[in-house]
RNA sequence: GGGCGAUUAGCUCAGUUGGUUAGAGCGCUUGCUUGACAUGCAAGAGGUCACUGGUUCAAAUCCAGUAUCGCCCACCA
């Protein structure tokens, strides 16, 4: 035990614990040492990631669930880790490479590889560093990255498999192409946005037709109208009837196009005629397969015009689009253009403008993969919490489409498909490793495809591929499944639902039992927090500012169960002014005791010395750790923050520590004793269950207070267990006295309001007399009587059954009994109500000037309405002042 | 087009299975250099629980509808 200062340094003392759990090893686990499982895999940030405050919230919620488990005696292990990004991270060494005016077409793709692990030597541990500033407990021996040897071992091999298994394949299709990054995206990588734009109706003249002879087609890409190679009407469409087998000439190119005739068209959009564009929208494909219609792409894989665009080769799509409509106007074959607002897909990377495209990638079939992750969800082995994200889940596996899994960049997993070169064979197969030679053929001509796998393709094997799968890892075997998943609903398609299957597929088990989905940080005006608005506020600097314990407090205190949380910096002072409190009661308490407590494992209380307001703070340290346990348990973390901290602050320090003085300050030596016994047990318990909330704050006093008997640090200290009320009272803890106890807070409270009605100033005594309601509390209040005066800064206390007051006395009913107030003895009466009379007076005369100036006309008519009012405030002020000095002068009678 | 969430004090939000007088933090008002704490203490003001109807002995809470805001999904060009 050694002095606190007084002030808490939360910067010189947060370094210094997280150095020491590591130092012993508090954060690592052995599967070999047995016991009870805790799991839980960390949502790998991105390495290029740099902590902001939905990270911080999240880390923060784990954090607590795996500290509390630990204490809980589990055997619980949380793996850190970080993913690699393929397209974030790429990106970021590409701008690099383009400040110093080069691209990675400049160099071979091995050294561009290079200066992308190095970037990853380099920057790739800013966010790791910046979790353990926040106080996560994850094993770092235990740290992975997506691209490990291990983890990409475990890509690999889950690529042949379902390779061999038939469930990859390539082919060409509509995919989502972004022009910026170059390469295909997934659905989901495409983010769907409502824009004003444009519908263009244009004419498309039938060919050998009269000059009035011609259909018109609505678009809103004109300039796809290059790749046209039909025109689709809906069968039962009677204005198009006679044109059904007549060909088009294709405006600007002169191509000769037929008219076709599918159901997909819906007759009451734009002029129920379609232009058909195979090789640029999916709808239009599907349509060019049913009708085997030839698929031009007029597009390169930077979105500008190929040598098929005839005049506009070369041109930017949306410059093409531009000039397209000019020329189609200038010809005549505007028909009219309409405002129309439509969805338009961009890339979840870069935020350009995605293209739909036709192109040669791979895909893995999903509906075989999604049927046992849908069972597992409908069967209840995998929870979501809240439950309402069980419906979204669902509908989304029901509805799943084939998941496009190749990305045209360099920064990944390379597919491990590789292709024979040889005359004649031209085999194609998957497999782990470098080959030796074609396995058809024999032949050593053979290349790799140069595409990479999509990022989320090794995030989807996370929660088994940490513990060493494919190998059979006695890690592996218990550690998994997992027990929680926390994070945020953005990413429940990307990366959920995508564990669940993997982890039905390639284990044949769930991947964790629950999913904590919590709501994502926005700023006070509701927007997500993101670096490019500018509005963000960076955790470090609340970090610095104020205590990593305070914005792990204050961010959980303010987030209801998966409700989105708005924040701004003042709110994290919420936390900063909780640690102060307690590390203020820590202090008290070390003033007034000579060493650290005795026995404080398991302390006997003596019943015969514990007063009622002892036993009263033993029974609500007990209820709160109920409390907290369901909180925790159903993920309320919040409620759980904030009963620690309605307990600490308003149950302990405003009650129990007030209460204490008395004791403590010349009181009997056993009685100081035994307090002390009961304000440390309190006070230790109660900083075990705030342990996972605030780390730091609660190690360092448990140091300070000197609990280390218990246990040699508070992360490892047992978690608190609640008594029921009978354990308890086998202690010395009556139910009664906890009621009797509630009762007089109740009664006090009110006392406090008498005083208050009649202008009585803190520091003016009064005297009080109560009337029990019955004898047995009387005789409570008769041995509690020395401990109520300074609650009611009573002169004295009187108590008796039967007090009927000879004149009138102000007095409150309280759940104790009446209460009576006197002022006798303690002012000169006479001279009192001389100053009051005259205050009144004065009162009442300046309530007449107010009441006069509110009725003169003249005023109210020249007066601004906010003058009114303020006159009209202050009027009601003086009456009720006026109304309290009366009351005040009967109370003298 | 489909789905989800929100609407409660000046602000930001809690409010669990319907049940006394609807709570907290911040802000505001009044008074306190109280021997742990002014990052504090005590007291106080402030609410038509978005709206309309329904169920019920009883509704912020359940049901139906309306409005506003936000989010997610979606191949009407």
């Amino acid at each position: 035990m050694s002095e606190l200062p007084k002030n808490y340094d939360p910067k010189a003392i947060e370094q210094k614990w997280y150095d020491w759990w590591c130092g012993k090893g508090f954060f690592h686990s052995e599967s070999s040492e047995g016991g009870k499982p805790y799991t839980i895999v960390i949502p790998p940030p991105n390495v290029t990631g740099i902590l902001h405050m939905g990270h911080a919230l999240n880390e923060s919620i784990q954090d607590v669930m795996v500290r509390r488990k630990r204490m809980q005696g589990f055997n619980t292990v949380w793996v850190p880790g970080t993913d690699h990004a393929g397209i974030a991270t790429q990106n970021v060494v590409e701008r690099q490479l383009r400040k110093e005016g080069k691209s990675r077409w400049d160099m071979p793709r091995e050294e561009f590889l290079n200066l992308v692990w190095e970037w990853k030597r380099q920057y790739g541990g800013t966010i790791l560093n910046q979790l353990k500033k926040l106080g996560n407990s994850c094993d770092w021996d235990r740290l992975r990255f997506t691209m490990d040897d291990g983890l990409s071992d475990a890509v690999a091999d889950v690529f042949v498999r379902l390779y061999d298994k038939k469930l990859i394949y390539r082919g060409e299709y509509i995919i989502n192409w972004c022009p910026r990054c170059g390469t295909a995206l997934s659905d989901e990588e495409s983010e769907h946005e409502t824009e004003n734009g444009h519908l263009w109706h244009i004419r498309y003249p039938v060919k050998g037709g009269r000059k009035n002879d011609y259909v018109v087609v609505a678009t809103t890409r004109p300039e796809t109208l290059l790749g046209d190679t039909a025109v689709a009407v809906n069968p039962r469409d009677e204005r198009y009837t006679k044109f059904h087998g007549k060909t088009l000439i294709l405006p600007i190119l002169n191509r000769e196009i037929p008219v076709i005739v599918d159901d997909f068209v819906d007759p009451a959009f734009g002029t129920g005629a379609v232009k058909v564009t195979p090789a640029h929208d999916p709808n239009d494909f599907d349509m060019g397969r049913r009708h085997e219609l030839p698929m031009i792409n007029v597009m390169t894989d930077a979105a500008e015009m190929n040598d098929q665009a005839g005049p506009y080769a070369g041109l930017d799509r949306f410059a093409c689009r531009a000039k397209i409509v000019a020329d189609l106007q200038a010809a005549g074959l505007l028909v009219k253009v309409e405002e129309h607002s439509h969805a338009v897909g961009h890339c979840y990377r870069c935020h350009t403008v995605i293209e739909p495209r036709l192109s040669l990638q791979w895909f893995v079939k999903m509906k075989p993969l999604a049927r046992a992750g849908i069972d597992v969800v409908k069967g209840g082995r995998v929870r979501f919490v809240p439950e309402r994200w069980t419906k979204v889940y669902l509908d989304w596996m029901e509805n799943i489409r084939d998941w496009c899994i190749s990305r045209q960049i360099w920064w990944g997993h390379r597919i491990p498909v590789f292709y024979c070169e040889a005359e004649g064979c031209l085999h194609q197969w998957a497999q782990k490793g470098k080959p030796e030679a074609c396995p058809a053929c024999g032949s050593t001509q053979f290349h790799q495809d140069p595409d990479v796998l999509d990022t989320w393709f090794s995030s989807w094997l996370w929660p088994f591929s940490v513990f060493g799968w494919p190998k059979e890892s006695d890690d592996l075997k218990f550690y998994y499944p997992t027990t929680d998943l926390v994070t945020a609903p953005d990413i429940i398609f990307f990366w959920v639902a995508r564990m669940i299957m993997a982890g039905m597929e390639f284990m044949g088990d769930i991947p964790f039992e629950r999913v904590y989905l919590h709501g994502i940080v926005r700023d006070t005006q509701g927007r997500k927090m993101s670096k490019s608005l500018g509005n963000s506020i960076d955790p470090m600097d609340i970090i610095n500012d104020f205590s990593a314990d305070a914005l792990r407090f204050s961010l959980i205190a303010l987030t209801a169960t998966g409700q989105d949380v708005y924040i701004s910096k003042e709110k994290f002072e919420l936390g900063r002014n909780f640690g102060t409190k307690i590390w203020n009661a820590a202090r008290f308490m070390q003033t007034h005791s000579d060493g650290p407590p005795a026995n404080m494992k398991d302390p006997q209380f003596q019943a015969d010395l514990l007063t009622a307001d002892d036993q009263h703070i033993l029974a609500r340290l007990h209820k709160l750790i109920g409390v907290c346990d369901e909180h925790i348990e159903r993920c309320r973390f919040n409620d759980y923050a904030k009963a620690v901290y309605e307990f600490f602050w308003h149950e302990f320090c405003d009650w129990y520590v007030e209460y204490a003085k008395q004791p403590l300050n010349g009181g009997a030596a056993d009685r100081k004793a035994e307090v002390l016994k009961v304000m440390n047990y309190v006070f230790s318990r109660a900083l075990c269950l705030l342990h996972p909330i605030m780390p730091f704050l609660t190690e360092e006093l448990w140091h300070g207070m000197g609990y280390t008997a218990i246990a040699e640090s508070i992360m490892i200290a047992p978690w608190p267990t609640a008594l029921d009320e009978n354990e308890l009272s086998t202690r010395g803890v009556q139910a009664a006295a906890v009621s009797y106890v509630d009762a007089k807070h109740a009664a006090i409270g009110l006392a406090r309001n008498l005083r208050a009605d009649y202008g009585l100033a803190p520091a003016q005594p009064a005297d009080f007399i109560l009337r029990p309601a019955n004898d047995a509390i009387g005789n409570r209040v008769r041995g509690d009587r020395a401990a109520y005066l300074p609650y009611l800064k009573a002169g004295k206390l009187e108590v008796e059954a039967d007090f009927i007051p000879a004149k009138p006395m102000p007095s409150i009913i309280t759940p104790l009994g009446t209460l009576f107030m006197s002022l006798d003895g303690h002012v000169d009466v006479a001279a009192e109500r001389r100053r009051l009379g005259e205050q009144l007076q004065k009162t009442e005369q300046e309530l007449e000037s107010v009441r006069k100036r509110l009725e003169n006309e003249n005023f109210v008519s020249r007066a601004k309405p906010e003058v009114v009012e303020q006159v009209r405030t202050r009027k009601r002020e003086l009456r009720e002042k006026c109304e309290k000095l009366t009351k005040l002068m009967e109370g003298m009678q």
